[in-house]
DNA sequence: CTACATTGGTTTGGTAGCGAACCATTTTTC
DNA sequence: GAAAAATGGTTCGCTACCAAACCAATGTAG
């Protein structure tokens, strides 16, 4: 998929042609917006695709797979830097591990040096899932990139990280 | 910003580099998940700065904006169309609709042709708000572009349709 | 016409998510 | 070393969000 700097008007999503169109005459930046809104539509729709193909079946939120996800990557980490890793709230983190620890996938420690900090584990039964169900997920990812040779993956996870940058 | 095939390690985000780095020797596509997950995480930078930057101080949320902007973009149309349109489901719409007529934002009118439909339509109060708003959203999404000529915004925005249709 | 199926919205029960207020435990300051 | 500030988590009130059950209105089949 080489992307040509003139996008001819039909490859357009419906959702962009109309915006194009109700709002021509308007004095905005139509390329950034249509750069950053599909950025959303993407992110939307991958998020559909992965409940209802994978996470639905073993009852876990995009929430809770990110955390068991983060715990299995980094390893045990307090509720804090959790948080920050899943990008949430702390006190929604407070909600979230309650619920998974509930069925068991996770398990909380106070911490004996300084009794502030909970510390957030996988427990093995979390673990075996995770470690069942990235595998699956990656193959997903891999679908989704369907069509897009090695260079134009690189070149779209390095467009969204200055995208990233520039929103930090 | 012109993408080169190979990245070096030092731009990737520090997650991208933890992950590479435990996860290694997995038969992980990794080309695929940075691709994926990039689009995740930019799409909450962008939602959290739109958040603090524009949407709190008038106590409207991401998906309150979002049904606004629908609603200003294609005009009024029935609960169900809104509600795909804006990425959520029926039920959730009822609420949003709710919460954003309390506010005399928008407002709900029964269609005497077929007494189940339910038109959404914004208020005049609703209209001046978003077109107020709407201006300053997209002078954000300029600047969280900043750093790409028109060349690689297209680019992005194709990229990301393909993602849009593999999805769906 | 009367059953039956379909369709558009709402309700329900649950988790996720936020900011702000709140506690308990360090850490800092004087 | 006591008062004050900072820090880590939880709680609170509210909105968002989903799937499934539900209800009312419309369509369809016989």
């Amino acid at each position: 998929m080489s992307s040509s700097p003139e996008t001819p008007d039909a490859d357009l999503l419906r959702e962009e042609r109309d915006i194009r169109a109700r709002l021509s005459g308007e004095p905005f930046d139509f390329e950034a917006a249509q750069a950053i809104q599909n950025i959303y539509r993407a992110a939307s729709a991958v998020r559909v695709r992965a409940e209802r193909e994978l996470l639905n079946d073993c009852n876990l939120t995009w929430g809770g797979f990110t955390m068991l996800w983060v715990l299995w990557v980094w390893g045990t980490m307090d509720s804090s830097s959790l948080a920050a890793e899943c990008g949430v709230a702390k006190g929604t983190m407070t909600g979230m591990v309650t619920t998974l620890e509930k069925r068991g996938l996770v398990e909380r420690t106070r911490d004996n040096d300084d009794r502030r900090r909970v510390e957030v584990a996988l427990t093995d039964e979390g673990s075996a899932l995770i470690a069942e169900l990235y595998p699956r997920f990656n193959a997903l990812e891999v679908g989704l990139v369907a069509g897009l040779d090695a260079d134009d993956q690189q070149a779209l996870a390095a467009l969204l990280r200055r995208i990233i940058h520039n929103a930090g």
